[in-house]
DNA sequence: CGGGCCTTTGACTGGTTTCAACTTCTGTGG
DNA sequence: CCACAGAAGTTGAAACCAGTCAAAGGCCCG
């Protein structure tokens, strides 16, 4: 059983013919990528987007500094891309590396326009997929802004025990908006309780 | 010439026909608020999605302590809800408040099905403008993760000298998850330089 | 005119960062 | 298979940014 179709219909809420599905399948391309390769670059057009089969990578914003900053985890199951460049025509504002040896199916503008226009499901699917992603994104700016650390951390490890087994403690302390000793500490505290 | 119109087709960077917006504005209710009326409130369904013809409004999460935490401000020409409880049919976890006396086009569940249903441009619509949207909050949230609050604020009031003319600074505080005192301290410390 | 809300300013507190040293882990080559 | 180098994680002390507490001034609105 194939991983996307069943995504796909997780988030529609409803089945989706095989025919309807093979259809879709048929303008993606299948890829492979080892640890460390990069799929979006920033300062690059970024003309994919990618859709996780096996492995794992996140996005980042580098910043004046020269530190990176997470934006985004993705495993088995996930889209990730830098949609900022992928929909505008403009140089990628963030980078895309793997973490774990990546398996996708990617789809490139021009076969995303055709499913688009084609595939009956995708543009309803691709909304929800988008809306989805963007009521999770407020609740974690919203979180961001109203706990501290502590708690941020805690409710990540609650939400996606999942990251906290395969991704790095520096990447996870990123993505909270923390450094890795802060992370390191607040663990450590958490461990006594 | 309705705003509507305009920022449909803007967001489309396409024209439609009269015929097709006036059978979209069928589906619009038109309404008014009084300052400090509640369009969505925490912990109730909230089952429509505004747009500002005049006035402002602002939505915001409450935390444990009872303090307020900005999500989004919105002008004429833009679009407010709670999205999370709007799509998911759960309870608010944002309410939204006027600032200044409000008139706006508004579209219930219902009619927005409709909507997705019966007026050809609606999907695409709605599909642009929650990505464009996303892209913005993830750059935001990067932001708040990268930067300090006195390049937030400065980046802030750059990117929307608007919101800093008509909205309270305390509010715009709370945007950018510092305290109003904070803010304060940051312009007089900006003003010297 | 008065009261309440917003803004400003000062002094102090506290959570996070910074700097730095040390330990642990991991993968690679001798 | 062990040695070692580099990366990741831990821990301590000092510095710093933003928060807290508090008071005073400004401003809008009834």
């Amino acid at each position: 059983m194939s991983l996307l179709k069943t995504a796909i219909e997780n988030t529609l809420k409803a089945s989706i013919t095989e025919e309807e599905f093979a259809q879709f399948e048929a303008l993606l391309t299948e890829q492979s990528f080892e640890k460390k390769a990069l799929l979006a670059e920033e300062g690059h057009r970024c003309n994919s987007v990618y859709f996780i089969q096996k492995g794992s990578c996140y996005s980042y914003m580098t910043d004046d500094k020269g530190e990176k900053h997470t934006v985004q985890f993705a495993l088995e199951g996930y889209w990730i891309s830098d949609l900022y460049s992928f929909f505008s025509d403009q140089k990628a504002i963030y980078t895309v590396e793997v973490l774990e040896p990546l398996q996708v199916l990617s789809i490139d503008k021009e076969h995303f326009d055709m499913a688009s226009q084609q595939i009956a499901f995708f543009d309803r699917y691709f909304r929800i997929l988008i809306q989805n992603a963007y009521v999770s994104l407020q609740y974690r700016l919203a979180k961001t802004n109203s706990e501290e650390a502590d708690k941020r951390y805690e409710e990540f490890s609650k939400l996606h025990p999942d990251f906290v087994q395969r991704i790095p403690q520096y990447l996870i302390a990123s993505y909270l908006g923390i450094k890795p000793q802060s992370l390191s500490r607040i663990r450590s505290k958490h461990q006594k309780s």
